[in-house]
DNA sequence: CTTGCCCCTGACACCGATGTGAACGTTTAG
DNA sequence: CTAAACGTTCACATCGGTGTCAGGGGCAAG
């Protein structure tokens, strides 16, 4: 398929595939008139890039892992697993800080809360200016 | 204590101190001639800040919540507590994002090292470019 | 009083990263 | 042939973060 075609299974937009394929997160095949071209495997790469970026990971960081994702271990692939390996423990202490950021969340949230619950306090409306 | 106790304490520079109380994420108490002082409680609310940022909160949605982190529900509860609502089902949904780009490089970790580990391949240096 | 250290504001510039718009030329498909 | 789809490229925007410089004040010890 096309750019536009896989733009359309993915609902990312033809510039953003284009950019991924910049900051080599993305390979395509190319006509030889320059198109390219992708396979339905492309989809789901595209979906996995997305999720690693959504997870935070750096361009740069997922294009080192790129040809590992295309075929297993080519090139490369002892260091892609060193990466993988570092990202790994990147992702797991980031989950730490969201669980602790949650937690501290709650806790300003339920005190709040509790707060606002008191009869005490005669401010009702909180529109005032 | 002054900004410079502060940043000491938090290790975060004079410099970003002011920027965020310019980004309306950090208040302080200023004497007659205009320094800025704070108390031991403001060490924690630079960390809360800090954690904040680092969970992907914006400087405008963290702003939204610092009147409920000064003290309980003053104006603004209201507002405030919707954008923690809000804001805690982003975190939550962050949380499953990051557990499941880990369950991906997991896997793609796995194939991998497994493919490494097959005898069947004679390319051991990988330092051919 | 002077010296020295800390602080204030405001501005200008710059970085790296992600993401977009738009212009303009080429290729493909009906 | 024409229109839709594609290609490249340049510029711009946002966001968080930083360095730095200028010009002014606060405050305590010597």
């Amino acid at each position: 398929m096309r750019i536009g075609e896989l733009s359309a299974r993915t609902g990312v937009s033809r510039r953003m595939l284009r950019y991924y394929e910049d900051q080599g997160l993305l390979v395509s095949s190319r006509s030889p008139s320059g198109q390219r071209h992708y396979e339905d495997a492309h989809v789901e790469r595209v979906r996995l890039v997305q999720a690693f970026l959504a997870a935070g990971m750096s361009s740069g960081t997922i294009a080192e892992m790129v040809p590992c994702m295309a075929e297993p271990s080519r090139r490369g692939a002892r260091r892609a697993l060193a990466v993988m390996d570092h990202e790994r423990a990147r992702l797991s202490s980031a989950m730490d800080g969201l669980t602790a950021a949650r937690s501290a969340l709650d806790q300003l949230i339920e005190v709040n809360r509790t707060y606002l619950a008191e009869p005490h306090l005669a401010e009702p409306p909180d529109g005032t200016p």
